[in-house]
DNA sequence: CTTTCTAAGCTTGTATGCAAGACTTGTCGC
DNA sequence: GCGACAAGTCTTGCATACAAGCTTAGAAAG
């Protein structure tokens, strides 16, 4: 397994170096998480990872499979589609709701919008992937309800999750684009319409989804290996094991 | 402290022993949950019912006071707030994306608002606050969107607490006849009408409580000595300990 | 060569023990 | 009478030990 986490987030606490490291696409799904494993690796014993595998459990992050252990979760397409039909009622909710753009608020998400530009010009997808979710919560930032600021944070990581799942290709410009269009509506003061392209922008990202392919059991394994990943040709049908 | 469940929810697991206990006015707002005391109610050792805490923690539930104890929250106003402005976004939003009203789901909502009916002409209270919070997640369960039913599950047990600690009276019957008017928009097909309705019972609810008031620390044992609820009259000058 | 059964190893599940800190209460000094 | 202080009690924080079960590797039989 790669490193998960810096040395330096003992201090922000398990959970959130997890969380961190699944919202940088540096945790694959399905990656198991040994409680032994992560203990030494945090340099504390079992009980404080087990604490933090129940909360990260609540959150709908991890799954426990009795007495085999801990695994980041590999969201059904059932599940994939929830969470994005709850982020768009969410997104368009906040949104909907919101009364006017504040000058503050109005730089953060040019700056934010920068950084997604700066980062699909390094090519860096790694941070892009990070950044693309981050744009939703910063506009849920705005509203300053922190309770919803940390629903849509676990829905976002869920969201990272699913994308590395079923997403065969990241239209990172698409998505971009996306985000500035609503941004652009926001500083017009049209909200409603700034809802409507949040509802339309998730669904544009849902669409490029291929929720028919199965999770890969592989996956780890090829990217282990560098291989290219699994085809969207063959998904159903293929081999468990390779025949000589 | 009474009892706080039934022995048979042992099997229910500790936490939704808790909740229901939250969601059914039995538990108050600040109560202590100490580790061994609960342990020794559900016949475990204290390992379970501090997992059992890290979720409901997690769920905004119970918080913890380091070398203290933990304790159902006490929400302040400000979390009052925007634990309604989150319920607002988010059963606002559920509405207005409903495309219709199956008859299964009419008979249950149906069937909710005789509930909520008898249990107002029984004069059940602590059934009745259980009904009133259940309403909101059955409208959530008609989307089959488990997400959205458990993120508002728990801002119903936390919206349960805050009236506990805000709310002077209870008008259960102003309370009912909203329900029952967002059931009809629904029924009438006029899925904006209901979510529109909806935000406006909400907004009824929350202008109902008096945030202004400070939570008594002393209503624990106010109330074992049966003495008066704190009038609203003197709310923040109340002096700290009876002068003979 | 294939299949089946068994046993060992590794994983989580749960309890318990000890340590550190906070609150209470009783006592002493003023 | 009143305030400060200190010991004791009670609480959680954390680690460790043991039990139970899943997985797998290896041996044996067909």
């Amino acid at each position: 397994m790669q490193d998960l986490s810096p040395q330096q987030n003992d201090q922000t606490g398990i959970d959130e170096a997890i969380v961190s490291g699944i919202l940088s696409a540096r945790i694959r799904p399905g990656t198991r998480l040994g409680e032994s494993e992560v203990a030494s690796l945090f340099s504390v014993s079992r009980t404080r990872v087990r604490e933090a595998m129940m909360r990260l459990e609540q959150r709908g992050i991890v799954k426990v499979s009795p007495r085999r252990g801990w695994f980041v979760v590999e969201p059904s397409a059932e599940e994939a589609m929830m969470v994005y039909a709850a982020r768009r009622v969410i997104e368009a909710g906040l949104l909907r709701g919101m009364e006017e753009l504040t000058t503050n608020g109005r730089d953060r998400l040019h700056a934010h919008l920068a950084e997604e530009k700066a980062a699909i010009a390094a090519g860096d997808r790694q941070r892009l992937t990070c950044l693309m979710g981050d744009f939703h919560i910063r506009i849920a930032e705005l509203s300053g309800n922190t309770i919803l600021v940390e629903i849509l944070r676990d829905l976002t990581a869920r969201t990272i999750l699913i994308s590395l799942l079923y997403q065969s290709e990241f239209h990172a410009m698409q998505s971009h684009l996306g985000h500035c269009r609503i941004v652009a509506a926001m500083e017009e003061g049209d909200f409603l319409k700034a809802a409507a392209l949040s509802v339309d922008h998730l669904d544009e990202v849902e669409t490029g989804l291929d929720l028919t392919r199965r999770p890969d059991p592989l996956a780890d394994l090829r990217h282990s290996l560098s291989l290219p990943p699994q085809t969207a040709a063959a998904p159903s049908n293929a081999p468990r094991k390779a025949k000589p």
